[in-house]
This record gives C-alpha cells, structure tokens and sequence, in this order.
DNA sequence: GTGCCTCGAGTTCT
DNA sequence: CTCGAGGCAC
C-alpha cells in the first residue's frame, strides 16, 4: 500500500476522491450490474480509506464510506455477489424419504453393496446464512445468503459479533489466500426475551410504551439486528454465530471429508455441538431423533436435522441440481401445528375476477409468526374440510411459510356445505364456474370495481410498468378516490396535481417524483406492456413471445382483432412457441371485446410502445439452437436463456438433430449422451461465459 | 394418448 | 412457493 499522506490538504483531498470513488461502486453493486471492479479492489480503496482515517481522525467525513460500510444510499445495503452461489437444501419430511436420498446417492455414484455412503448430521439452526470472508487470515467481507447469488454487505454489522473473529487463528489455517467460512447467524432463545424486554423498557423511558417495536420470534430478531443501517446498533444486540461449511478455498489445507474440515474450522468458529458423524443411514436418523428430543431445551431455536455425505471427493462428484447440492438434505420437523378458531370465510376479487374464499381465524401463534389468515383456494376445499364460520380448525405453516388449515375439529357432515356465493360479493354480477373448472369467476369484468382495481395494481406492478412510487396501496387509493379509473387515467395525473398534492403524505417532492416515473414510461417496454394489460394467459414469457413474433403491440392487436373470422390469422398466432389454441382465443377474446377496444385506443393516445427492440449481438451462436443441461454455477436458467437469446440463439430443453450446440453443468445425463451420439459440440460453463464474452 | 415441462396465477407476513 | 392448465414431444 502507498505511502499515507503528509499533509491535512493532501488527505482530505484523497479522502474526498476515496468517498467518491467507493460510492461510485456502491452504487454498481446495488444496481446488482456487474460491478468494474473485483472484490478484492474494492476492498483495497476501503482499506485505503480507512487507513488515511485512522492516520487523519479529525477529517472524517460525514459522508465516510467507513460510516457507510455495508449501507448503501437508501438505508439498504449494498449487494456482492459470492465468490461461490450459496445454495439452498433440498428438505425430506420423513425417514423414508432420507432413505431414498442415500439410495439416490449409491445409484448416482453406482456404490457397490460394500460402499457405504457415510453422512455427518448437524442441527439446522433457525437464523440467517452468512458467508465470511478472509483474505490472507484477515476478514474482508460478510455476505448474507440473499438469493444464492448475490448477497447484502453486512461486513460492518458482522464485525460487532464476538464469536466472529476478525482474523483467521494462524496455528490452526495457515494464512490461506481465501478462505470463506458459512454458518449461521442467529439470537439464542434467552438472549431474544431479554431484547424484547429491553426494547418495551426502553420505549417506556422515552414514554411511548405502546408503541414499542419488539420482535416476533429469535430469527426477526437476528435478521432486524443484523441488517441494521447503523453497525452500532448490531453491537448492542446479542447475535451469535454458528459454522456449518465454507465456500470459496484458495491456498487452504485441503481435508478429505465433512467432519475433517468442519473439526478444523472449530478453532476458530463455534461449531454446534450436536455435529456428528460419520453415520450410516440408521445411525444418523438416530442422531435426528436426539437432537429432536433436545428441541426444547436448546438455547436457539431449530428446525431440522441437516445430513452431509461425509466424502468430500464424493460431494464433489455428486455435484447439484438447480439450486440444491446432490450431497445434501435438510431433514425437517413435523410442521408446527396449532387450534384455533374460523371467525368468518371473506371472498376475495382477483383481477381475473377470480373468487377466492379467505379464511379469517383468530389470531394464533404457529411457527413464531402470529397468523390471522389462510386461504381456502376455492368451493372444493372448503367442501373437502366440510368448514363453517365458528368450526374449530388445525392450521399449520407449511412448506416453512404458507399457513393452510389441515383439519376441521367440528366437521359434521350432517351439515349443508358452506354456500359458496353465486353473486360477486363486489359488484352484485353472477359469479360462474367455466365448464370443466373449479374456479368461480365474477362475469361483471371492467363492471367490477375489485376487477378494475386488480387490473390497475397488475398494469404497475414490478413485472409489468413497474412506475417508481406507485405501489399496489397507492393504485387502490386514488381509484377509490376517482383519480383513477382506468390504465390511460395514470398518464392524465399529471392535470391532477393539485389534487394530489391536497392529500395525506403527498407532499410537492414525491408528486413531483411520481408524475416524472410516470412521464418515463411514456415509450414503455412493448412486452411488459402487454404483461400489464392482465389478458388472460399472456403472462411475462408469452407476452414476450408474441411480440418477438409480431414486433410491435399495434400489429398483434391488428392481427388478434382479425383472427376472430380469419383462419389464416389465427394460424400466425398459434405458430408462436408456447401458443396454442388456449391462448390464442384468450388474444382474440380481448380485442372482440369492445370496453378492452376502447380502453385499448385510449391507452395507445397516452403511450406509445416502441417495436420491440432486443439488442442481438453477432456471436459463434448466432441462429443455432442452444440447450443446457445439467447444472449451471454461476447463472440461473433464465439467464442462460436470457444470454443465448441476446446472441440470436434459440433455446430448447432436448437435444435433437437440430441442436447446435450443448451447455452441459456437472451432474448432465441423457442431453448429454445423445449430444455426443449426433456428434454436436458440448461445451462447459467457463467456455460458455468465453462465447458471451466474445460476443460484438 | 401419455407424460414431461413451462408458464400463469394466487398467496402470507415482515 | 405451489398448484393446475396448456403446450409439445414422444
């Protein structure tokens, strides 16, 4: 590192530059872009910074990146990706199914009857992932899980938790170049009540008791704690952390299995003590029944068992599927289960005009989350459970989130079924099953208010306009207030100014901020437009689809309108991947009507939607069809897709004679045994990320 | 006609 | 995330 500066101008001067600078890329990484530069560059202009500080204190900025570490502009965090995706697990919910987990394992490995597959097993702690970072022994970064790949800077907040140690123990790791430590960051039970306790008592004090802000459940808590803008605030609270496996390795003593290393990672990290193993299938379920047994009295909370193939040669050949390891699996607990009571069934509208039956309950406290509703699907549900208002019902969280009831305590079959309404509870129109169909629908279509506002919600919603500062709660406000009444009325707010301005919480700088989003999508993307008009069966990809064929909005409006009477037409449209006669009647269906004629004409005199426009580089694969198999590190699917479509590839699920080229991931099967059969080039991810890159 | 696979739609809570 | 329906390949 260079020389620190001599004089107060020289290091104000390059402190000035440095907080510039790391803004600058702060803001890249929170636009989730590919950032300019590495990790390890980022991390040398904020050593650099904090270097010059500690040699400068009395020119600390205000706007330090040092105060800033880890909180981005608007009081989220910045977001890195990782070195290596944090994957998920695959969950088992009984023995069996752990069983046939190993039995996949020998078949995938084609074991011998003499080879066993030996597992570790660890409690899976109920907190949030996180991912350490050292470089050269010394902490550098701390990432939570967020999606896999990319994950929320949350090294400053991290470096306040005591069980974390700023530098790598030399006896114990050497001074590998990196070495990435995962675990678990989580609040022990006690720790949690205790917080709790103090937060009402600190409210109190400042005489606002009521509106004292305490957490749920330990995990709120860890997460609320550990996601704080202001790392001070994590040092006062009381998180712990737990290691559980690694990722990125360079330079590292290499171990030959689970237990190995995670026996090494224990001098440094706290490693739970309930990790066990090498276990054979019996011996490791043993080992979830006492670790079941121990629930309760653990000092945290936790909901499974977490089981390892020992061999780390094996885990690596095992390789993952989609977002899971092969070599691993989550072995559940029974889904927490609670009474309560069915105070009323609600129906709600959806913008399809769907009636959905909603279950109010007595609020109840299932899985640390206190849960008030739960849907009910539709009429053969409720027929299933035989429920009535009043009835006592068995309601669980599934799948660790959706809460549904299970059991109804007071079935008497003896009862009529609960009416369902044959009326749309919002606009009094009759509400009809479809031949063949479960769903009953409300036939009043624009007629409905819950429908028109659905639909308003659904056009600015994130995957349609996606307007900045017009949320879901705001569409529904001004429709109820007659801002609003259809998609077109959104560009005409700008005559409404003073209206707005007139109303709570609107002051002159988010109408302003608002009405200029708004004029942004004056030219909005032709597809998401289409998304946004609700029709049904044209979700993102089909509306995608359709315009890739017909280039603008103007021509498949043209050429659906026409198909109502003209085969020819309606054959163009059917010709399109993913349309088949479903979907090309629900098109046709549309433009027939005349009130989407209208508000069609109306909201094409406000916007325009340009052809559209998808930037296709020249590249080696430009026309060939392309497919990927097997699993792929670093990309998503739909990035994969996305990329070899912005190259002028098609992309298929199968390989045939018309494939050009295979993208094949650790863990590829039969795709890939044929693609050598028909003699087609097979490439692997890195030489994949060679042709994009190579693309002009 | 049968069996994947993909896409759409609806949903809970913080 | 999960379910069901639609599309498409075999």
């Amino acid at each position: 590192m260079d020389r620190l500066p001599n004089t107060d101008e020289e290091a104000a001067a390059e402190l000035a530059e440095l907080a510039s600078r790391i803004a600058h890329h702060n803001r890249l990484y929170h636009a989730e872009d590919a950032p300019e530069i590495s990790d390890a560059e980022y991390d040398a202009l904020v050593r650099r910074n904090n270097a010059i500080e500690a040699a400068f204190p009395h020119l600390v900025r205000a706007d330090s990146p040092s105060v800033q570490v880890g909180a981005a502009p608007a009081g989220h965090l910045s977001k890195v990706a990782h070195a290596q995706p944090m994957m998920s697990l695959e969950n088992a919910f009984s023995d069996e199914e752990v069983v046939e987990f190993v039995a996949r394992i020998r078949r995938f490995l084609s074991l011998g009857e003499d080879d066993a597959v030996a597992l570790t097993a660890e409690p899976k702690i109920d907190g949030l992932s996180c991912s350490l970072r050292y470089e050269k022994g010394r902490l550098v970064r701390a990432l939570t899980r967020g999606d896999g790949r990319i994950g929320e800077d949350v090294t400053a907040n991290v470096r306040t938790i005591a069980d974390i140690p700023d530098q790598l123990p030399e006896d114990a790791f050497g001074t590998p170049d990196v070495f990435e430590v995962r675990g678990e960051i989580y609040m022990a039970k006690a720790d949690f009540l205790r917080l709790n306790e103090r937060l009402l008592r600190e409210a109190e004090d400042a005489g606002n008791a009521d509106k004292a802000r305490q957490f749920a459940n330990p995990r709120n808590a860890a997460a609320g704690s550990l996601r704080q803008k202001d790392a001070a605030v994590t040092a006062t609270r009381p998180l712990r952390f737990l290691a559980w496996g690694w990722g990125e390795l360079v330079g590292a003593e290499v171990e030959e299995t689970q237990a190995g290393r995670i026996g090494r990672i224990a001098k440094g990290f706290p490693v739970s003590e309930l990790f066990a193993g090498p276990f054979d299938v019996t011996a490791a379920l043993d080992h979830y029944r006492r670790i079941e047994a121990e629930r309760a009295d653990l000092p945290f909370d936790i909901d499974g068992v977490v089981y390892k193939v020992d061999r780390l040669d094996w885990q690596q050949r095992l390789g993952s599927v989609a977002k899971a390891p092969r070599w691993a699996l989550a072995h559940k607990f029974p889904a927490e289960k609670a009474q309560t009571t069915l105070n009323a069934i609600d129906i709600q509208v959806g913008r399809t005009g769907k009636l959905t039956p909603v279950a109010r309950l007595e609020p109840v406290t299932v899985g640390g989350v206190v849960v008030t509703n739960a849907t009910l699907h539709n009429a053969d549900e409720i027929a299933r459970l035989g429920v009535h208002p009043g009835d006592r019902v068995v309601i669980q969280r599934a799948g660790d989130v959706i809460p549904q009831i299970v059991e109804n305590l007071s079935r008497d079959d003896g009862r009529e079924p609960w009416p369902f309404p044959d009326k749309c509870p919002e606009c009094g129109s009759d509400a009809v099953a479809e031949e063949g169909e479960v769903d009953i629908r409300c036939t009043g279509g624009l007629i409905c208010p819950a429908q028109r506002v659905e639909r308003l919600r659904h056009f600015v919603s994130r995957g349609a306009l996606d307007i900045d500062g017009m949320g879901g709660t705001t569409v529904e406000s001004f429709f109820r207030d007659g801002l609003l009444h259809s998609p077109a009325d959104i560009f005409r707010l700008h005559t409404k100014r003073d209206e707005i301005l007139a109303r709570e919480r609107w002051a002159e700088t988010s109408v302003d901020n608002l009405l200029s989003a708004i004029e942004q999508r004056r030219a909005p993307d032709p597809a998401r437009f289409l998304f946004g008009l609700g029709i049904r069966h044209i979700g993102s990809v089909t509306a995608r689809d359709l315009l890739r064929a017909f280039g603008t909005v103007e021509r498949l409006a043209e050429v659906a309108s026409k198909a109502a009477d003209d085969a020819e037409a309606r054959g163009e449209i059917e010709a399109v991947d993913g349309v088949g006669p479903v979907v090309a009647q629900a098109l046709v269906d549309f433009f027939a009507e005349q009130h989407n004629r209208e508000a069609w004409d109306d909201l094409l005199s406000e916007v325009s939607p340009p052809p559209l426009a998808e930037e296709v580089r020249d590249s080696e694969v430009s026309g060939l069809t392309v497919v990927f198999t097997g699993s792929l590190e670093t990309l998503s699917r739909d990035e994969a897709k996305a990329q070899a479509e912005s190259l002028g590839a098609r992309v298929s699920g199968s390989v045939s004679a018309k494939t050009g080229l295979v993208v094949a991931g650790p863990g590829a099967g039969s795709k890939l045994k044929k693609a050598s059969e028909l003699g087609i080039r097979v490439v692997d991810e890195a030489e994949w990320a060679r042709i994009v890159q190579s693309a002009t």
